[in-house]
DNA sequence: AATCGAAGTAATTGCTTAATTACTTAGGTT
DNA sequence: AACCTAAGTAATTAAGCAATTACTTCGATT
């Protein structure tokens, strides 16, 4: 320890991870096109120099975060859903849908700058490593959904005739659209709070339209489960 | 005329028009971010110089841009969706949603550029005059989507009990899936193929479970008419 | 035809930033 | 305790960029 009470030396490994967690706070609060080596370096509290020994390039930086995100968020949300498949519940792949949907929204609250380092690489027209990491994620993202779709067809769940790809791509867009709309208010917390209703349209896409028994209740009561903190 | 063909010295409301139109172009092709004055002067054939002798600043051109997109745009999704209202046609209101879900698309196949400078200047996260101008843009949009689903309402077309919030930022929800997906393969064109599709999961997801005879399909046809080119 | 303002150029300014370099310092190993 | 590598610093480099300036040229108007 220095005088200040910040560590000094850490390893490259430390350093490493002190950087990826501090270019997801700053992409929270402004956009990763506009963070500098040199704000990083301040964030970690070193000179702007001491980047480039545990990174060989800025580029690598934004890299190691979409390696660090791509494994997190997805092993989050492959536990909510595991989790839920494995209960003997009716109708287990759509409540897994549901536990993926709000387990991505309470990912995107707890790191807003998320979304930002997504999108900002995800402009780039041409084929750059970065994008690739990107499209990597989201391939990995459209499996999962695509075998939960799956499973809940298997098990007449579905409405038939359901177009499971369009399905997959109306999942990620409703995510996205609470993203833009937490985007422009400034309020990711806010979310949290709209995401239930916002599935409940989904799922209702997905199973409409086949009459149940005239006189129950349209939809069978669907609880809403509150995700790990 | 001068030698090379190109017209010299054009008035400033037609090199404003020139830039507006280049930058989208430009847009179109690599991030916003990285597009520079000198880009865009090349783009309309002047000096980078002679951009400052028609906008204020590179910043004021953005703020053009975007103000020529929210006029075209919301004129044609207005426009799709007043050509529906005026038949007297069964459903009108969820025609006129889909009319202006293709129109929108029809858009943003026109003109790629758009979707990656409005996600530019979302990612801004202090309020600055873009940010202001695509939140006008957005709300604008809402304001369109609500006014035709409260006549869906009213009609009584849709699912009693619809969150018209939710189902108005799954709409706009839906047009960005598809857009990610265009910025990821980078075949914008192949949203107007996807974008049926997922239109008809998207009005399930509003007419759910209303039962209808017993006898009858589940759903009535439902023609997927082409916009105007 | 002379005039004058608007449009254009070429060069420059001032600033920012990623990356490099030469040098210094911390701290684990033997 | 001496040693040596890895981490850190401070300063510099080279490039890129928005905006300004001084000057030039086009073209409509009287």
């Amino acid at each position: 320890m220095n005088v200040s009470g910040k560590s000094a030396k850490q390893s490259t490994a430390a350093r490493q991870a002190g950087l990826i967690e501090a270019a997801l706070r700053l992409a929270a609060q402004r956009s990763p096109a506009g963070i500098t080596t040199g704000d990083l370096a301040q964030a970690v509290g070193i000179t702007q120099g001491a980047v480039f020994r545990h990174f060989a390039s800025k580029e690598s930086v934004w890299l190691a975060v979409l390696d660090w995100v791509t494994d997190r968020l997805l092993a989050r949300l492959r536990a909510a859903a595991d989790a839920e498949l494995a209960s003997t519940q009716i109708a287990a792949p759509l409540v897994a849908l549901q536990a993926v949907f709000l387990a991505h929204v309470d990912f995107v609250v707890a790191y807003p700058g998320v979304p930002r380092v997504i999108f900002q690489e995800l402009q780039q027209a041409q084929d750059t490593a970065l994008k690739a990491r990107v499209r990597g994620l989201l391939q990995q993202y459209r499996q999962l959904l695509m075998g939960l779709l799956q499973r809940a067809q298997a098990q007449q769940l579905l409405a038939p005739g359901t177009d499971l790809q369009a399905a997959a791509l109306l999942f990620i867009g409703s995510v996205q659209g609470l993203v833009m709309q937490s985007l422009l208010s400034g309020d990711v917390a806010a979310m949290t709070g709209q995401a239930p209703g916002v599935f409940a349209l989904y799922r209702r896409a997905l199973t409409a339209t086949v009459a149940t028994t005239p006189t129950t209740p349209a939809q069978p009561p669907f609880a809403t489960k509150k995700e790990t903190p």
